[in-house]
DNA sequence: AAGTCTTCCTGCGAGC
DNA sequence: TGCTCGCAGGAAGACT
């Protein structure tokens, strides 16, 4: 999925055109995507008033003048479009429906937000605003990373006595929410630390340097406008830039870009997600 | 309890 | 050109 750059990217794409306006009509094509719809989706929708929007790890948070807050997850291949309006210097006219566009909400305005996910690992629900943070999806979310909550001494301490490797306890979105298999990659090379390092077994100062390392990443790969890759575009159909800042994920057998390394990028594959570090410089 | 594996889908590129 | 295979940004739930 898009990762929590590649979300905060979209939602800033689609929050000028929705916040403050009507949903005049909710098209929901399927009635679920990785779960069943909420009951009633699309009338809940319909007429609705957008009040503003968020974003939590890798979800986006719709607040509704229902007192009610969509909320949608990207998966793996979700995608969502905005048509009919002008985004920056561009409008971008509707374009014919395409295959896998699942929900389509159409704005009084005349813009329309269309959300497409081929593999369908998306998904989408309504929950009041009120208890959202018990949504099930939500309440055992851990820290935002780009947030105060999130710093050196709770990172120490979450990782302490852990036996799990490093890449799967910063993969864990009850630890710090997120982060995914791109980002990690990245960290972990930029800390020159091994993945394969349990994370309850480095030491504390190391563990803390990957605090503002994460937060730096993340930065960069917002500013960039996220990383496009197969399925992910940006809201207006746009690539984001940071695939081209990779140093190690998806450079299996690419030499290492530390000056006088050189060594080829390895892959593993750790708890079922490939791992890509450079065995020399991450130890 | 904690850690690991399997599974949900479709699409695409590599290799033959 | 057309097949089969492996792999893909997530993460819940079933395992061990």
């Amino acid at each position: 999925m898009p990762e929590l750059p590649e979300v905060e990217t979209v939602k800033a794409g689609i929050a000028p055109v929705m916040t403050g306006q009507l949903i005049a009509k909710a098209e929901v094509n399927r009635p679920d995507l990785r779960w069943p719809f909420p009951e009633n989706m699309a009338d809940r929708l319909t007429g609705r008033r957008v009040l503003g929007l968020r974003r939590r790890s890798k979800y986006i948070l719709v607040d509704l003048d229902s007192a009610e807050t969509l909320l949608i997850h990207l998966g793996m291949s979700g995608r969502i479009l905005v048509s009919g309006a002008a985004q920056g210097a561009f409008y971008h006219p509707h374009p014919a429906p395409a295959k896998h566009d699942h929900v389509v909400l159409h704005m009084d305005g005349g813009a329309r937000i269309t959300f497409n996910d081929a593999r369908r690992f998306g998904a989408m629900d309504l929950m009041p605003t009120a208890a959202q943070d018990d949504h099930w999806l939500i309440r055992d979310l851990g820290p935002e990373p780009l947030g105060n909550a999130f710093d050196e001494t709770y990172l120490v301490a979450r990782l302490k006595g852990r036996n799990t490797p490093i890449k799967s306890a910063l993969l864990d979105q009850r630890i710090v929410a997120g982060l995914g298999n791109i980002y990690v990659c990245e960290v972990l090379f930029r800390a020159g630390i091994d993945p394969r390092r349990k994370a309850g077994q480095i030491a504390a100062r190391r563990v803390a340097s990957l605090v503002p390392l994460i937060r730096d990443v993340l930065h960069e790969a917002i500013a960039a406008g996220g990383s496009s890759l197969r399925d992910y575009r940006q809201s207006d159909g746009e690539l984001g830039y940071f695939q081209h800042g990779f140093q190690v994920y998806d450079r299996e057998g690419a030499p290492c870009v530390t000056p006088d390394c050189a060594r080829p990028i390895s892959r593993i594959v750790q708890s079922g997600r490939s791992s890509f570090f450079c065995a020399q410089c991450q130890r």
